[in-house]
DNA sequence: CCTTGTGAAAACTTTCACAGCT
DNA sequence: AGCTGTGAAAGTTTTCACAAGG
């Protein structure tokens, strides 16, 4: 392993690759520090230092090329090939995710969705048909899932955290409130709407 | 202001919340942090110094009061009444979130739903009717609304958040990656779902 | 005895100051 | 106004160690 990337750095790549490939599109080749900072509205040694351990690669007098910095990037993201990712719960944000197309252009695959509701399964949302999660480990034996987004009810919410660590998942997006426990086996990042809310009503107010 | 909450403390108190819920649904009235921090995964003065700060009320040898402990918690929420809130945008995403019955048991109400889609403006999801985004400033000026979620498209997200500022709305919660401008008017928490995706595959590397 | 609360240490993150080079 | 990289300082968060109270 190289050297490891800080909680807080990560935090914050997903805010550099969505600005670079902004100003990318704008045919732009080569960025400072500086002018991220201003236009993140982040610190400009903050940003240097994250490119620095990102990249490594910045040019004094010039800057980074963004082309370079994209690429290393998405090397951090996804060492060599693409990442498959199945979703299980075929619910409206079940539905919203498979029907969204950004997915892709960031290398991630939706190469299946899930549901035990028999009066969904076998239609199909967008090519993607919807599977009984009986088969879940059946067709994570057949390709490699790296990760598992978790939209069903919370109730059987840690079920199929189960059985995705069964299915040898590396990393859950879960979207319940449930707190799933994994015995460090994958890693887990909650998206729980409400959580937000609550953290976003209370800085209102703090 | 009394005592200013740390972000880190912000970022925790939903999952407390969440827990305290569980727990008095199980008939339990007092827990002690040591309890909590096993159930949580945290560390146990972490939990303690959290729960001081969020309600001062521990008591030595007991622990803490359950019912106190939430109460506490939803001061912070939501000061004195209920927190209103509108969706911007009418697709998978914002329907979910109007249909989703949980938030009304935390204190917000979801007050109205917007979109510019003529097709879909006057139709109803769950009894709140879809309304033009020409008339939400009117609408803010009847209802005094603290936090909007903007589900619309990234392309239209800094004009939508431009209308909140202008009807006083306090806090978004953007679903777009795109940044938003505030002026420091509005406090910004982004759920961009490729974000969390992207960050997850990385710890997943790291 | 248990559990809270807290000052101090340790760890982590951000900011400052400056050296040096595409 | 040139930009990066980095040691050191400052600020924040977590953990340790222990005093005190029901």
């Amino acid at each position: 392993m190289e050297k490891k990337m800080p909680k807080s750095v990560i935090e914050r790549i997903p805010l550099y690759l969505n600005y670079l490939e902004k100003i990318k599109s704008q045919n732009i080749k080569v960025v400072s520090s500086k002018i991220i900072a201003e236009d993140l509205g982040l610190g400009e040694v903050q940003v240097r230092k994250d490119l620095n351990l990102i990249s490594g690669n910045g040019k004094p007098k010039i800057g980074h090329q963004i082309d370079e910095l994209i690429k290393d990037i998405e090397k951090l993201i996804f060492k060599e090939k693409k990442l498959n990712v199945i979703v299980i719960g075929a619910g409206k944000i079940g539905e919203a995710l498979v029907r969204y197309k950004g997915f892709d252009q960031h290398g991630f695959n939706i190469l299946g969705l899930f549901d035990n509701d028999i009066t969904k399964i076998g239609k199909k949302i967008d090519d993607i048909e919807i599977n009984s999660i009986d088969e879940l480990k059946t067709f994570c034996d057949k390709n490699i899932i790296d990760i598992g987004i978790i939209t069903v009810p919370s109730s059987t919410a840690q079920e199929v955290c189960d059985k995705l660590i069964e299915s040898k998942v590396k990393g859950i997006l879960n979207f319940t409130n449930q707190k799933l426990n994994t015995n460090n086996l994958a890693i887990v990042r909650n998206v729980d709407i409400t959580s937000f809310l609550i953290m976003l009503a209370i800085e209102i107010n703090n």
